[in-house]
DNA sequence: TAACACAAGTTGCTATAGCAACTAAATTGA
DNA sequence: TCAATTTAGTTGCTATAGCAACTTGTGTTA
């Protein structure tokens, strides 16, 4: 550590392990500790596996699924609120909704006087495939966690909850 | 839920905070506590706000700052330990290093009589540059866990080493 | 009513992530 | 010895992520 005399208990932070260590006399990344490189290495992990398989056994994308995975959650609604919910641009969710719909998969209606606002909801071909994915998906999620206790689970949530909220002030 | 007689503490897989949910009688995502929902919307948020920033201020992206940051850990190394140290693929690390050889902050030597094999270091810009983003790197890191318990980022590491492991088994 | 701001959605462009094919050099082994 | 395999690194291509400009329609207001 770069800054002196810093228990292991008592660092202004509140921390206990460190994400920074020393290299001779320099400060450098502890990669154990570091949040942000664990989150990239376990994310990207994660989606490409996910998005490999989806796209070999479905033909379709990690953001057609999550798209698809939010129709789901709440049928009928227009482009903007998946963009918002599914914290992804609404420029993919244009793209997703139309390959959705390309692949008969998923439907819309005007819902106005207003042409541009259209809601969606997955059709029954939607649904099937909604269906099959998501128990790949808790599957995955299952193995994902395996071995690890349920109390640390719910911190693991509890911290998740927090950055979620930290980063939109960030 | 879908599977039925399952109780908030003695569900079959341990966990407490389920997955999914119900919407009507189909079984949908429950983003407030599918983890791997969670792992990209926090990961995305947290790349893409330090990208920009790196690049507005330094003029390197998030991936030439892993590359550099590795290089201030572990001096003197080739291209492929950098490539496993960090997770990411080694076209990437090529292209970087190249970034980062070519905005004359890093340097390269051949070590054997294998002209293909080098070693590489961060000459002094390189380093003073290291120091500025390490810097914001660990106050951003502060930021995103602001709030947290010490006990739950504790359990939050546990698990993201646990999710490390699994996923390599995946 | 004309000018302006706003909102939904589309499209183009760049950055990040990563697979696969490739070059070139070293090593193995029949 | 020389073909096959392995290793370090480069390059091309696709998928994911997201910003920004744009279109189109709505609402607001000077």
């Amino acid at each position: 550590m770069t800054k002196p005399n810093k228990s292991k208990l008592t660092c202004p932070d509140g921390r206990i392990s460190q994400p920074s260590k020393s290299v001779g006399d320099r400060e450098v990344i502890d990669l154990g500790t570091y949040i942000p490189g664990f989150l990239s290495s376990i994310n990207n992990a994660l989606s490409r596996g996910a998005s490999q398989r989806y796209r070999a056994q479905f033909g379709i994308g990690i953001v057609e699924w999550r798209v698809m995975s939010m129709l789901a959650i709440e049928p009928n609604i227009p482009a903007v609120h998946i963009s918002d919910a599914i914290s992804t641009d609404k420029g993919q969710v244009s793209r997703a909704l139309q390959k959705l719909c390309d692949a008969k998969l998923a439907e819309s209606k005007v819902v106005s006087a207003d042409v541009r606002k259209k809601n969606w909801w997955l059709n029954d071909a939607g649904y099937t495939m909604h269906e099959r994915i998501l128990k790949i998906a808790l599957e995955r999620e299952r193995q994902l966690i395996t071995g690890c206790t349920p109390e640390d689970i719910e911190a693991f949530l509890r911290v998740a909850r927090l950055m979620g909220q930290n980063l939109s002030k960030m």
